[in-house]
DNA sequence: GTGCAATTGAGTAGTTCTACGGAGGCGCGT
DNA sequence: ACGCGCCTCCGTAGAACTACTCAATTGCAC
C-alpha cells in the first residue's frame, strides 16, 4: 500500500465545518493526499483541471450546482475521474441515482474514520461501495421505487411546491387534464395517495 | 482573555464526522476545552454529570433525542449549563423555538472557524447568538410565523403524512368537521394553500 | 415498419377539500 | 363573573382532486 503514489482527493461540500472534519480524518493518512477542496458544483469542476484529483469526495446537496448536476456535467466534458458521494440522507432513490450515474459511491455522513478510509481507497479503485449500514437498502427487494419521467418529475415538484393544477397547467402551456394525466401517473407509480402524501414523496425523492 | 478559565465544551452531535470536524477546529484554542461528546441527547445528558460543561454545543436533529427534546429534559432538571444550537437548517421557527427554549445561540453549520469560536465564547456568557447570516430572520418584522396550537400541529402533522380528514377524524376520535376546523385554522394562520402547501410548511416548522 | 414509452388530451362519476357562515362548552386568568 | 382562547361541531356551496376509462401524436429503438 505504501509504495503506491497516494490518492489525491478533491473536496466538495457546502460546509466548511464538513470540510475541516475530512480534512482533520485524512491528513495522517500518508496514502491521501488532499489535494483542492470546493464548496459547490462549479467550483468543484474548474478545480478538477487544476489540481487533477484522481477521486472526488462529492455532496449532493449543495448550492448553485449540486452533486448530481455536477457528475452529470462531468460526464460532459468526458472528466473520468472517479466520484465518492457523501450524504446525510440515507435514501434509496439518492443510492440509485449514484449508481446510475456511474459514480463509485455513496457514503453517509455518519460514517468512522476508518470506514471512510477505506471506502475512499475502495472507490478510488473502481466499482460502486456503499456504507456497510446501506447494504440493506441495496440487498432489498429489487422493486425499486419507479422511476417518474422528467415530466412527471416537473410536475410532482410544482405540486409539492402547493400550485394547484390549472397554475401548472398554466405555466407549462398544457391542459389541465394532461396534469391530472400525470399526476395520476405519478399517483400510480409512487403508491402516494392525496397530494399532501405527493408532497412528502417529493421531498423523498429529493426532488426539493 | 487567556488568564481565564477556558470554557469547557460538550460536543452532541449524532454525526461523528462533525464531531471530528468541530475537535479539529477547536484543538488550537487554549481557552476553549473539549470534554466529552456525545452522539445523541441522551447520551449529552447523562455526561453533563460526570464532565461538568460550561456550554452544550447541541445539534438539532439527532435519534433518539433531539435537541430540542433535549434542552427541555435539562430544564425539568434544573441543569443550568448554558446551551448553544448548532442546525443545518435556516429554519426561523427553530431560531424562535431556540430562543424560547432558553438556548443561548443558534449556529448554522455553514459558520467559518472564526465565527464558531467567538459564537462558543459569547454564548459562554449567556445572552442569545446567532450566525451574521441570520441576523436578517431575525430582525425581520416582528410578526413571526403565527404559533399553532398543540392541536393543530397535531392535525398538520397528520396532513402532512397524507392522511384524509376521515382518517384523522378516526384516530384523534372527533368528527371529519372538527378536522375541517382545524385545518382551515391553520390555513389562515399559515397562509397555506391547499393539502401539498400546507405538507410544505409542516416540514418548515419540523413537523416531521 | 413495428413496437413501445412518453406526452398530450378527454369523458364521467364520485370523493375530498376550501371558503364562507355560525355556535356551545371548557378552562384559565383578572 | 367575565372575557378570551381553544376545542368541538354544523350547513351550504363551489372548487379541486381522484378513479376509472380511452385515444392521438411523437420519437426512439430494434
Amino acid at each position: 500500500m505504501s509504495l503506491k503514489k497516494p490518492v489525491k482527493v478533491l473536496i466538495a461540500d457546502d460546509h466548511e465545518l464538513v470540510r475541516d472534519g475530512i480534512r482533520a480524518r485524512l491528513e495522517d493518512e500518508t496514502n491521501i493526499d488532499i489535494v483542492g477542496d470546493a464548496s459547490n458544483g462549479k467550483e468543484a469542476i474548474e478545480l478538477i483541471s487544476k489540481v487533477n484529483p484522481d477521486l472526488i469526495l462529492l455532496d449532493i446537496n449543495m448550492p448553485e450546482m449540486n452533486g448530481f448536476e455536477t457528475l452529470e456535467q462531468m460526464r460532459k466534458m468526458e472528466l473520468k475521474q472517479h466520484v465518492l458521494y457523501l450524504s446525510l440522507y440515507d435514501n434509496k432513490e439518492y443510492v440509485r441515482r449514484a449508481k446510475a450515474l456511474g459514480a463509485n459511491g455513496y457514503m453517509l455522513k455518519d460514517v468512522s474514520q476508518e470506514e471512510m478510509i477505506s471506502t475512499i481507497y475502495n472507490a478510488s479503485e473502481g466499482g460502486f461501495w456503499v456504507n456497510t449500514s446501506l447494504d440493506d437498502s441495496l440487498n432489498e427487494p429489487a422493486s425499486e421505487m419507479p422511476i417518474l419521467t422528467e415530466r412527471e418529475q416537473e410536475i410532482l415538484t410544482a405540486i409539492a411546491a402547493g400550485k394547484l393544477n390549472k397554475q401548472i397547467a398554466g405555466e407549462l402551456n398544457i391542459s389541465v387534464r394532461t396534469v391530472e394525466s400525470h399526476r395520476s401517473a405519478i399517483r400510480q407509480k409512487t403508491g402516494g395517495g392525496n397530494a399532501a402524501s405527493l408532497a412528502k414523496i417529493a421531498s423523498d425523492l429529493g426532488l426539493l
